[in-house]
DNA sequence: CCTTGAACTCAAGTTCACTTCAACTTGAAC
DNA sequence: GTTCAAGTTGAAGTGAACTTGAGTTCAAGG
């Protein structure tokens, strides 16, 4: 467990998806870590192209970068994950994208009903309601959790 | 339909529940319109109040500003919706719902079937691989669509 | 008239997750 | 020893959708 074969720079890239800049972008947030060559280039670890894809599935069920860093700071050291700790967060995210599809579906359902009605009254309307849905107050089901509001750029 | 009672700004801000900056920069968005006063105040139709509720519906089905500045603009006018309208645009909504639900349900049976494997492999994982799913290329289903990649952090 | 709160403008700032740029250095191959 | 792709840094830029701030004016009540 610290064998030889420390990966550079362009292979973790072309392995792991990411483009370089956002490898180093990870490392400065304190994602992953890097090893140096003598001159000052990176020489990663091959755990680090687990702890990428990692990284990547987390932020395709939604997860911000400190969400994440929170995650992965619950396994000691840079280890791999084990079975144990997939399972419980492979828990944490199927919840996560159950309150997100159904939060899509009660969004939808808002709508059938609403078609043809015309309505968008600034009163009852699901859709046009901004807090809350059906008289819910508070922190009751929300129409949409803030973490589906909205997408921004990205990459490709 | 050009009645008097004309609405001040915290009137409407308080009654659609967007910030007056908001409403500002949907006016500069040309996604509203205001009258003046003599002062240089904005005055708002009634009317405007629909286009808010259209506008924030709009919002959560995930269009961006520009998406609702072309759909309202096939409105003639500053018309308020008719049925038809409304119906041509909910079954519009109604399919852009259905995609970002049938994704998050891909990548939930994909965690579903990984859970307890531990694998998170770059080559098999479809939670990991980091173009397109199960040998679908090109622009096949994708795990998530672009529209659902991220939120942002935006009011409240 | 005076006060007060609501509204005004315009520019700049915010957030997130990166990318791009400019100017330079490394390191593997020939 | 030369070459040049690949790597380095720090700072600045991106995009969407607003918000914030500074400084000023409006409008309604007393």
């Amino acid at each position: 467990m610290d064998g030889r074969d420390l990966l550079p720079m362009g292979e973790i890239s072309r392995r792991s998806g990411f483009a370089a800049s956002a490898i180093r972008y990870y490392e400065a947030e304190g994602l992953i870590e890097a090893h140096r060559s003598g001159g000052g280039q990176r020489r990663f670890e091959r755990s680090v192209l687990r702890r990428l894809a990692f990284i990547r599935a987390a932020s395709n069920v939604g997860l911000t970068i400190e969400e994440i860093r929170d995650e992965l700071g619950r396994l000691p050291g840079n280890r791999t994950p084990t079975k144990a700790d997939w399972q419980r967060i492979s828990r944490h995210w199927g919840r996560r994208l159950d309150e997100q599809i159904a939060a899509l579906q009660r969004l939808k359902s808002g709508l059938d009903g609403c078609i043809g009605c015309g309505c968008l009254s600034l009163r009852s309307c699901a859709f046009s309601n901004p807090d809350d849905v059906h008289g819910e107050r508070g922190s009751g089901a929300r129409l949409l959790p803030d973490s589906l509001r909205r997408p921004h750029p990205s990459r490709r």
